[in-house]
RNA sequence: GGUUCCGUAGCUCAGCUGGAUAGAGCAACGCCCUUCUAAGGCGUGGGUCAAGCGUUCGAAUCGCUUCGGAAUCACCA
């Protein structure tokens, strides 16, 4: 049933019977038609003349014939220059149609007990500060990713390894001791995540006071920071947690607590989620008992000072420290760590990482080192490295107070559609108030999910937050618009009990084959984004076919059309439509509505 | 300096396993709501695909060089 194979094979027959040569089905260039010539598919003929001996037009002409005589989908062909157009018979593309529409879950295909098993890690984040945009593009790709790929015919476990220890959290809990008067987030009605985030500010705010202080009385930045008795403090916070002292440990617990109930709420409301979450606190040291059996198996070295060091320099990369000369962890040894806790927990056959590309030399030494250590999926483990969030001004900086905080972004999307939908008026009306916000939340959430889903995820991409997010055009709201109209097409027809079988219409029109041809693609668009991994790819594909649909819709009066028989064909292509955008879109992990 | 990534319309981005005259959206201007949802449709203007060289029937796409931007090269995470 598979069109272009067809096609091809057929193309193949054609040059073994005119010219007597093999010529491989792969290397057949088909594409689709452009818009400004008839036909649906193009055969580009230039790689054939070496075989024909004759010219383009001549060797286009006599495949053409030979395609129109031995294949009855083909109706008709024409030739330009190099290039043979041929189209489809009508009743093709309505036997494609129906076959679309009773295919269950067309597109995807679900993973069986065999299928292998991929492990997803994204989000990652620091227990000392709220989540903020470029979080959100993390979450956003590595949750997309992780459906792609389980529609891809795989198992997927979606992991989170969350970076609970170390100075950072200490800086928090010590400001919250010194300053905090006791704040809780059931106290201040602060959700947990930002009031830690507040008092890593307030450290930072103080100890930048004490350092200017001390360089005021003739200290060069260097020895304030040296003498600084705020970080000094701090540090020694760090050194007690690590000897488990009951203290430390019992407030650690207490704000990363907080923190988790905050974190919790934006993943729940960006509609992420994890199968299993791992913390550094748990890992770390098990990556330290790692790379000490890998320096008995000589696979590290220790240096004088008692450091272990990998050797790469056989790799093309350089020498890197595993534990420091006081036999503490590094990132590196965690990362370590966190894969061998994987790997005991689950039959990993792959892993992918969702990381930014700031990662990519960290990622490409992890890689080697898991090899070396033995893990089977390390040599082909997949950094799947993003770009930056860029604002108007630059980089994002805490300190500047140019951040976009995750929370203050989805209220003022979910805020704006609300506006919007009210300046359109009235087509909500007879919804409960409740209803209504679903709606609203539903398309705030979708503009700033399909914002940051369209762009190819490598690029780094700019945010400017004075223009906002569009809800008109290349958007996540026309889509869904789209999606919502082809609902609406199907409730009426089901009310007027429009008829929902038929032959074949008289004539099919050029918009229709396209959208049909758009629709018989879904599934090559599925695969291609999984082997790219790249979601990006499914969300332009999403709005090139809502945008097909739309021009489609004005085209034709789909409810009045007077033929029985190409109303319940208008009315099956519209559905299917609204199906495969809804698969897309879930994909993305985009929820659409019925109505808007 | 080494390595990696990026450079397409005024702006944000598609297109990149080489194919026909380079594609959207936003912004500007002009049409289209008594007609199934106007968060829509149609039209106009807007380009040295950073530059150069090469590969070939053919290059935005592949290779090399140059220019511009970003990331990284820590006993930070």
């Amino acid at each position: 049933m598979n069109l272009e194979i067809t096609l091809a094979q057929s193309v193949a027959e054609a040059i073994k019977k005119l010219y007597g040569a093999e010529f491989g089905t792969e290397k057949i260039q088909l594409q689709k038609t452009r818009k400004e010539f008839e036909g649906d598919f193009t055969l580009v003929v230039f790689p054939f003349l070496a075989l024909s001996k004759k010219r383009p037009e001549e060797t286009a002409q006599e495949i053409g014939e030979y395609l129109k005589a031995n294949l009855p989908i083909i109706n008709s062909f024409n030739v330009v220059k190099g290039f043979l157009n041929l189209a489809i018979s009508p009743s093709y593309w309505v036997e494609l149609l129906k076959h679309i529409d009773a295919t269950d879950k067309w597109g995807t295909t679900p993973a069986t007990e065999e299928s292998p098993l991929v492990m997803v890690e994204y989000s990652s984040p620091n227990t000392n500060k709220p989540l903020h945009l470029g979080h959100i593009r993390n979450n956003l790709l590595g949750y997309a990713l992780s459906n792609i790929i389980a529609a891809n015919g795989n198992k997927v476990v979606k992991t989170n390894i969350v970076n609970d220890r170390g100075i950072h959290i200490c800086k928090s809990m010590l400001a919250w001791q010194k300053w905090g008067n006791g704040e809780t987030p059931a106290s201040s009605g602060k959700k947990g995540d930002h009031l830690i985030g507040d008092y890593y500010v307030a450290f930072d705010k103080h100890y930048k006071a004490e350092l200017s202080e001390l360089m005021e009385k003739g200290m060069s930045k260097e020895e304030a920071e040296a003498a600084s008795p705020l970080m000094a403090e701090a540090r020694e916070m760090l050194v007690k947690w690590e000897a488990g002292d009951k203290e430390v440990r019992a407030l650690w617990e207490q704000m990363n607590g907080w923190v988790y109930e905050g974190f919790d709420e934006t993943y729940k409301r960006l509609g992420v989620d994890f199968d299993k979450i791992y913390y550094e606190s748990d890992t770390y040291l098990v990556g330290k008992e790692t790379v000490l059996e890998g320096l008995e198996k000589g696979i590290f070295y220790r240096r004088e000072d008692e450091s272990v060091w990998a050797d790469l320099t056989g790799d093309g990369l350089d020498e890197k420290l595993l534990l420091r000369s006081d036999g503490t962890s590094v990132y590196m040894t965690q990362d370590i760590g966190t894969a061998q806790l994987r790997f005991r927990d689950y039959p990993i056959d792959k892993m992918v990482y969702v990381v930014g590309n700031e990662q990519n030399y960290h990622f490409q030494v992890l890689s080697l080192l898991l090899d070396k250590l033995g893990f089977s999926w390390g040599k082909g483990l997949v950094h799947f490295s993003y770009g930056m969030v860029e604002l108007p001004e630059g980089k994002m900086k805490s300190r500047e107070g140019t951040v976009v905080d995750a929370d203050d972004l989805m209220d003022e999307m979910i805020n704006t559609a609300r506006e919007t939908s009210e300046e359109l008026g009235g087509k909500l009306n007879d919804l409960t108030a409740e209803e209504k916000a679903e709606i609203n939340r539903i398309i705030g959430l979708g503009a700033l999910k399909y914002f940051m889903l369209k762009v190819d995820a490598r690029r780094n991409m700019l945010f400017n937050p004075k223009e906002s997010i569009d809800f008109n055009g290349n958007t996540g709201p026309f889509i869904q618009y789209t999606y919502a109209r082809t609902r609406s097409i199907g409730r009426k027809a089901a009310e007027a009990g429009a008829k929902t079988t038929f032959t074949a219409p008289e004539s099919i029109s050029e918009k229709e084959c396209n959208i049909i041809r758009m629709l018989n693609e879904f599934p090559a668009v599925v695969r291609q984004a999984g082997t790219d991994y790249s979601p990006s790819g499914i969300a332009n594909y999403a709005y090139e076919l809502a945008r097909e649909y739309n021009q489609f819709y004005h085209d034709y009066s789909i409810l009045r059309e007077e033929n029985e028989e190409t109303k319940a064909f208008r009315l099956l292509l519209t559905d299917n439509v609204g199906k495969v955008i809804k698969t897309a879109m879930n994909l993305l992990g985009i929820e659409v509505p019925e109505r808007m």
